[in-house]
DNA sequence: GAAAGTGGTTTCCCGAAGGAAACTACCTTG
DNA sequence: CAAGGTAGTTTCCTTCGGGAAACCACTTTC
């Protein structure tokens, strides 16, 4: 008796692991999700700004996960006329739909560190 | 004038960043979250039934990812004395906790799914 | 006694991720 | 005209994640 090939290939199985392949994707690497946390707090900062904030990061990282960021149109990038040209970066209304998402990672994570703390 | 090093040292925001990093790093990987959500939808499934459920994961990627989940208390293993032995591994109560998390990004994944379409 | 099923481990390999440092280019201030 | 600030890009190098395939040990079935 051969075991079913898969029982998990329910249509709404597929599409649940979908949608959350599609999301990890889109936050992966090691900055994306300082750099939106970042960006939530303090509305338009500039790349600089951005480098100070986050602890760590050089500037090449920075760029590439602006660069994604923006292609995926959760965050803004608007060059400035000022007298040292500055560009601001912000958050989107889309990047913003982000935060209950945020919101949760933060709560685990906290929650996490209490149950580690709590059984020692 | 200098800039400011880091305004974003505030001890709050120091906390939810290391919140976010904590919970990423307990759900890295390719496929952590698939086995997770195949463990909260069949309650208890043995190794192979996994690897049969998860499209395209190894055997070695299985054990390892299998092991770090237990380490952390999010799966359970019991080796149960079948007549061919078996293993069960199962979600635990502490793992179930992630499905708030896990509904958020299967949510804003199918939304992200949807604005594309549409845009389109 | 070979085949097939259980649950893995080990080895070998590759490509992607990411860090450090140097470099570009333009503008303002001293 | 050197210094320092803006915003990046480029190169080089190392590490890590992950895949393929072989292998192991034990048991039941053909």
């Amino acid at each position: 008796m051969k075991k079913k090939p898969v029982i998990n290939a329910t249509p709404v199985c597929q599409i649940r692991m979908q949608a959350i392949s599609d999301t990890m994707s889109i936050l992966s690497g090691k900055w994306k999700l300082h750099i939106l946390g970042t960006l939530i707090e303090g509305n338009t900062l500039g790349f600089m700004d951005l480098q100070r904030e986050i602890n760590g990061i050089g500037s090449k990282m920075l760029s590439k996960e602006l660069q994604d960021l923006e292609l995926n149109l959760l965050v803004s990038r608007t060059v400035m006329d000022t007298k040292p040209i500055t560009v601001a970066y912000a958050i989107t209304e889309y990047g913003a739909t982000l935060s209950p998402l945020i919101n949760e990672l933060t709560k685990w994570g906290i929650e996490y560190r209490q149950s580690v703390h709590g059984s020692k």
